[in-house]
RNA sequence: GCGCCCGUAGCUCAACCGGAUAGAGCAUCGGCCUUCUAAGCCGAGGGUUGCAGGUUCGAGCCCUGCCGGGUGCGCCA
């Protein structure tokens, strides 16, 4: 409704211009915001406020001369002045009703828009390494992740969600060896335990795995265990595959799923990383100090310039992190965002510097960055830190194990990424109104189950007779509820351009709490039929909402509880 | 020490591009089931938005300086 009404409103800017009231060459952003407070009507403008200076009026004046410049709309019942000059907007009948009418015209399509025109956008996400089980930081960035790639398409981005194994490096060393050490039946207190050897428990399972003989499937590859503990090289690919199919698992859990897996090892075998190297140097923005190879990023805003070749020969990860990012701009994304943890940070700067380096005609900015800070787990009141099988983290497994996955999803993904995050299990787990998952689907569900209930009474209802009987609903909490739902385009259009899935968490629990509220207070199958039709109609709506609104964010809309 | 993030009710968090009297839930206290699911609803109390300045018609939001918490500052990823 608020293009409507700003539309309305740029007409009589128009009008005050060719009067002269308003300087010609003035090109307000026009700005039309939700009221807070019902007194204040249902859209509110500070348009006569933006201008007052420009135009050399007092506010509350040049508001009345806006408002009489206003074309005259059906979709609008009174407008009126206010405290220091805004106008505020009273929505009619037929506006309320044919909001209605376009949710359940538009169903599942309600709220998606087409801002993305069909562009490429690439969203990288999750990216752990293959050392271990994904710990809950990797589960907050799956949930984000995920819904922002659902927000990116339900804004007509064509999106492509990619997960980067860093497969190649000194971490993985370091799995084959502690591998290697339980295969030789080694424990972490023993004397020949490798230095910041990985000690859970998932490392027994591993190398019992590969001493049975075990082959591990995975999408690309297939992998049999030697049962030669002296074979690194054999125990290194096993140990990769095995714990890729099992963060697969632990994803599939999760209901995400990957466009592309970028193997980090294909740069080395591509001869990308190579590639990248060259130019670098050839580009002149290297130089050797002390046997390493050092690019200058400092030219680039970094603080300090980087080893990209270490003493030994080997690459730092920075140099496959730039040919990576590379390749993906060479694949046609001008939009990439990366979604990782804060921890991280320290690369953003770096990456950004290793591009600008290659003239590549790469944007300064580029990639968009997406970060989201720690989780800390609690239960019973006291922090989680450990888990049996992983040893020094929280799994993302025992999560979904434990409290399920829409819950986990709801959880990780509903507040804003910047700010850390306190996991309540109990709270998570609780079936009741105190939490916010069930609250959502618990709505869904009564809509649904009024549906049931009027089919047992042997009645009837149809869009048609629906929509035609929507004059029935004259109270203040039915078009309220009907404004409410009228936001949520306006809320997924924000929640995409500014990357912040948590707003569809915050406007389904709000919308949600007005349904309950409404039902608690109106019947919905009344005797008298255009009313019963009526509020169906708007319960209908609710509901369609509510899926879409689940839908972006990957929790299911059961239809009972 | 430097960079980045955060600081809002006892707790967990909102506040759409700077808008009007800062909102929810939990917890506390008090109500509501013969009625479409009580997995719900209604009401009450609870705030100097960390502190101090600044910008302006207007600041939780922008700027500066402090204070507090987190995180990063590897030839690890």
């Amino acid at each position: 409704m608020k293009p409507q009404i700003a539309e309305l409103l740029s007409t009589a800017v128009a009008e005050l211009k060719s009067q002269g009231i308003v300087p010609q060459e003035l090109e307000p952003r026009i700005q039309v915001d939700n009221t807070r407070d019902k007194a204040h009507g249902d859209l509110a403008s500070n348009l006569a406020m933006m201008l007052a200076k420009p135009a050399g009026k007092n506010p509350r004046e040049l508001a009345q001369l806006l408002c009489d410049a206003l074309p005259a709309s059906e979709l609008v019942d009174k407008v009126e002045i206010a405290g220091p000059g805004f106008i505020n907007f009273y929505l009619s009948d037929a506006s309320t009703s044919s909001l209605v009418k376009t949710v359940l015209e538009q169903k599942q399509q309600y709220g998606r828009s087409n801002e993305g025109a069909g562009r490429k956008v690439q969203v990288e996400f999750v990216s752990a390494n293959p050392t271990g089980p994904l710990h809950i930081g990797h589960g907050r960035g799956a949930a984000v992740g995920d819904c922002l790639s659902r927000l990116l398409e339900a804004t007509g981005w064509d999106v492509t969600r990619e997960f980067y194994y860093n497969d190649a490096g000194a971490q993985i060393n370091n799995l084959a060896l502690s591998v290697q050490a339980r295969c030789k039946g080694l424990t972490p207190e023993d004397a020949g335990w490798p230095q910041d050897g990985y000690r859970g428990e998932y490392i027994i399972d591993l190398a019992n795995s590969f001493m049975a003989g075990d082959t591990v499937e995975s999408e690309d590859q297939s992998f049999t265990g030697t049962q030669n503990a002296d074979d690194l090289e054999a125990i290194r690919h096993f140990a990769v595959a095995y714990l890729r199919r099992e963060q697969d698992l632990d994803l599939q859990a999760f209901a995400v799923d990957f466009d592309v897996y970028f193997l980090e090892s294909s740069l080395y075998s591509d001869g990308k990383v190579e590639e990248t190297v060259k130019t670098l140097i050839d580009n002149g923005y290297t130089y050797e100090d002390d046997g390493a190879l050092w690019l200058r990023t400092t030219d680039f805003g970094d603080d300090k310039d980087r080893v990209m070749r270490k003493k030994d020969g080997g690459y730092t990860y920075f140099l496959p992190d730039v040919a990576y990012h590379l390749n993906k701009w060479q694949r046609g994304f001008e939009k990439v965002i990366n979604e990782q943890g804060a921890d991280h940070h320290s690369t953003i700067t770096r990456v950004r510097a290793g591009l600008q380096a290659l003239n590549a005609g790469i944007p300064k900015g580029w990639p968009d960055y997406v970060l989201h800070q720690m989780v800390t787990v609690m239960r019973g009141g006291e922090e989680v830190k450990l888990s049996k099988r992983a040893g020094s983290y929280v799994t993302l497994r025992d999560l979904i194990d434990e409290v399920g996955r829409d819950a986990t999803r709801y959880f990780l993904a509903a507040r804003k990424a910047d700010s850390q995050l306190t996991f309540d299990i109990d709270l998570a787990r609780s079936q009741s109104s105190d939490n916010p998952v069930y609250y959502i689907q618990y709505a869904h569900a009564r809509v649904c189950s009024i549906f049931r209930k009027l089919a047992e009474a042997g009645h009837s209802w149809s869009e048609e007779q629906g929509l035609a009987a929507l004059s029935a609903l004259t109270l203040d909490s039915e078009k309220d509820l009907i404004v409410k739902l009228g936001r949520f385009p306006e809320v997924v259009r924000n929640a995409a351009n500014n990357r912040e899935p948590h707003q569809i968490a915050n406007y389904l629990k709000d919308l949600a709490s007005d349904f309950h509220t409404y039902y608690n207070s109106e019947k919905t199958l009344v005797d008298d039929v255009e009313l019963r039709n009526a509020r169906l109609t708007l319960a209908e709506a609710v509901r369609q909402v509510i899926a879409n609104g689940l839908d972006l964010l990957g929790v299911s809309a059961p239809q009972e509880m």
